[in-house]
DNA sequence: CGTCGTGTTGAGTCGTCTCAAATTTTGTGG
DNA sequence: CCACAAAATTTGAGACGACTCAACACGACG
């Protein structure tokens, strides 16, 4: 088949890793309210670790572990897995640089899922009880807490037009104008990223067979709307993979 | 084909609709802080509105309304409802007895989701912004709505499942099996219960099209894992779907 | 009793899954 | 930096399931 004149030119280099800086963070509301704008630097490191490294395929969080701490993902990315007793497992959720990892353990203190590190990455964690424990003193933990966590619920709702999403390729570009949203709403580059995450995480999670994800993938660059190499992914056409999403007249979604 | 003896007798006459105790309700902690146990009944009444009637069909939130009030289910069914700019809509939620509506708009103060009534039924209201307001005086408000917004944020969780299913026979036991649970949550039996919502709703949540579900019920109710009349849904063997589901080793998600 | 909305049934097509093998990329040790 | 091994991805062929389209049956309601 002829190779069209790629209309998405790609470096030879391999991106480097991406980091948010603090503001753009979802945890930076929270940090300024434990005080990291505060001259008591003590009572502050008590509360948030800063930059702990996690190393592709590690894991961050096992399934059934107790909840204490809220991480936020400051470089790299990670996904959450739900483990069956009989062995099966599916991947549930990506976590991209400034998300925070955790939120849904709030409810009864026992996380459902596995963490796990899709590259060499780093977070940060912030002492979710020592900050219950400060409320009194700054008082506004609770509401910045709430406000991440509707936002969470409004990410996850995202969700059902991936369900309605019938065909492969409708899926696939579903799945990819929301990354690109995301890194967007992070303050990165939402047209050139890093996907970390193996082919098979993306079947897995999008619910296709690993083939049909890369055969979608080639067809979209054929289409000229990206181009990859290896893992990094340049989207040439945003428009028109929010066509194929059926997310044109979707004014609740475009990030 | 030969009809197997039904092994899930029907009783001839409809259900009654039904309907959650306030110790059901998603709102009960919440009515409690609003002091519906305290004498002081006039405050209350400024607080929460009970029992207000929607009939079939009729929309409860419009898609772009404004939010200040937190609806729960007393009686009936809902749906939520995406409506894109080019006609197209897709239904992404239901809310049965004794669930909440409206949390996710907390986020931006507006709903995203039209909510329309699945048969005759009736709501309670409670008024956010003077729930807050009243924060200093009864204090527990928050928490209770947090709370409530995490669980919401696992029952969501439910949908990657429903994602990876890729059979329809898979998609409809994970649906169903989400209907009883949640039913049971509320103490309603998740057994025998009125699925308000049309073919075309369900199938429409669930990615199908409208006659595959209708086959796949057919399929269920001659294998006897249900039966139903009309819409009336009676379970017959939850065991059985949730084996279908491929639910079986899912610990996080059985109810 | 007829209409309309809703649900059922059947036939044929197309897309995605499965399985198997080739190929590329990634990771590791020299 | 190169070579090798392991892992991940690509490619191809064939089968099966779900979709589409169209016609029919049922139920609620006036």
């Amino acid at each position: 088949m002829d190779q069209l004149a790629n209309p998405v030119p790609h470096s030879r280099k391999r991106m480097p890793p991406k980091e948010v800086g603090c503001c753009q963070c979802g945890l930076y509301a929270m940090c300024q309210v434990a005080g990291l704008e505060n001259p008591d630097k003590h009572k502050i490191d008590s509360l948030v670790q800063r930059r702990k490294l996690i190393e592709n395929g590690d894991d961050l969080i096992q399934a059934g572990e107790e909840f204490n701490k809220i991480f936020a993902v400051k470089s790299g990315m990670f996904k959450a897995v739900t483990e069956f007793d009989d062995g099966r497992s599916q991947v549930v959720d990506f976590f991209l640089p400034g998300e925070l990892i955790g939120l849904d353990a709030i409810h009864d203190q026992v996380h459902l899922y596995k963490v796990t590190a899709l590259e060499d990455s780093s977070v940060c964690e912030l002492d979710f009880y020592a900050m219950l424990d400060m409320e009194n003193e700054y008082g506004r933990f609770q509401q910045k807490l709430m406000d991440a966590l509707v936002a969470k619920t409004r990410q996850s709702q995202f969700q059902p037009l991936l369900m309605g999403a019938q065909s492969a390729e409708q899926r696939l570009a579903v799945f990819l104008v929301g990354i690109s949203s995301r890194f967007h709403a992070r303050g990165l580059s939402g047209e050139e990223y890093r996907l970390s995450m193996r082919r098979m995480d993306i079947a897995d999670y999008l619910g296709l067979a690993l083939e049909t994800v890369g055969r979608v993938f080639k067809r979209f660059e054929q289409k000229g709307l990206l181009s990859c190499r290896g893992r990094d992914t340049q989207i040439g056409d945003f428009q028109g993979l929010m066509e194929i999403a059926g997310l044109m007249g979707a004014t609740s979604i475009g990030q």
